[in-house]
DNA sequence: TTCGCCATGTAACTAGTTACATGATTCC
DNA sequence: GGAATCATGTAACTAGTTACATGGCGAA
């Protein structure tokens, strides 16, 4: 039940954790990669802003778990591109071994069903039906992208994972707020 | 895709929301009452630390939202009482009103997941099946606890929805999770 | 000419956390 | 005798946020 992410003696921050990880599964990257690169891939379970991108990176590199590198551009702005250590490989791979610190809790929005007698039942219906609509959009979203990948696209399958957690969250969602939509209209 | 609990021009923190709701079913309570009050209720999805809610209390007083009044005992502790002002509970329905802020983002687990090709693959069967315990126990403590209310007892709608939002939940997990278990062991 | 992309950061802030401190009373 | 309950807080810290700042290049 913990929701601060926390940096457990010597542990990695998730954040410094999602960036290892990406510098390790495509390579070497500058702060603005990443950022593309987060967007791209785990942005839909972890965006952190990219000021904190650019305030991790360089912590990363004086903790030894990587390098970076200037390099001078002629057309566009010079940029620093970050490469994972051996030490930054082991540190993530202790990270990824140990239990995920608690997700789940922190959610505003049953809280605001939890309350939802003291508002007006209208108010209620609207929450309950834009998480619908979000539940859906999502899952349309992840559906789109596994249409655009193949199914068992290679080196896809960990990503995959990922979307069909995503599509069952979505699917339950909509199945709980449907249910609940009809009731509070009856 | 928000995180942080914003204080959006003058509105409230989803803490003190919940702290001002609870005063607004419960009625009256101390800080140590709240406590007790937030873990058999809205625990499940919102579980500040105590010194937060002791922070939370005299800021609500200096903003109107609630008044203290202190309550001298001779077996116990002293304590302070808070209730709930006019302005507090309006304050507490504009809160609820207003579109929840993002959750459903940060989940650690699924970095894991994600970069689950970096790591070895026990690692992540380990995090898959650990993942499908605490779901069915989550699954388990709820239905425990509808049973322990009746079904449709007065007064427990809401705090019921919330609960059935929690069963969806945890059974698109352990779906999830015991279809991956499977595919990992083949 | 305007807009978007590339590229990196500073400054100010905040909602939360853990660890520590205190002390009487009541129940087993 | 020891543990749990009642009851409130301080101190130190931190991972994150938004708003602001800068500026050249290429394409419509």
């Amino acid at each position: 039940m913990r929701t601060t992410t926390q940096r457990a003696t010597g542990g990695l921050t998730a954040t410094e954790a999602a960036l290892l990880g990406l510098l390790a599964l495509r390579g070497p990257q500058s702060g603005y990669g990443l950022k593309k690169a987060v967007d791209t891939s785990v942005g839909y379970f972890w965006k952190p802003a990219k000021t904190q991108i650019y305030a991790v990176l360089p912590r990363l590199v004086t903790s030894g778990l990587a390098t970076r590198r200037a390099i001078v551009q002629a057309d566009r702005p010079d940029k620093s591109v970050y490469r994972l250590t051996p030490a930054g490989r082991r540190a993530l791979n202790d990270w990824l071994e140990a239990p995920p610190e608690g997700d789940g809790d922190r959610t505003p929005f049953l809280l605001r069903v939890y309350l939802g007698g003291l508002a007006s039942p209208e108010s209620l219906a609207r929450h309950v039906s834009a998480r619908r609509d979000e539940a859906e959009s999502l899952k349309a979203e992840l559906e789109a992208i596994d249409a655009r990948k193949g199914v068992g696209a290679e080196g896809d399958y960990h990503a995959s994972l990922t979307r069909r957690y995503g599509l069952a969250y979505a699917e339950a969602v909509t199945g709980w707020a449907s249910a609940v939509d009809r009731e509070l209209g009856a």
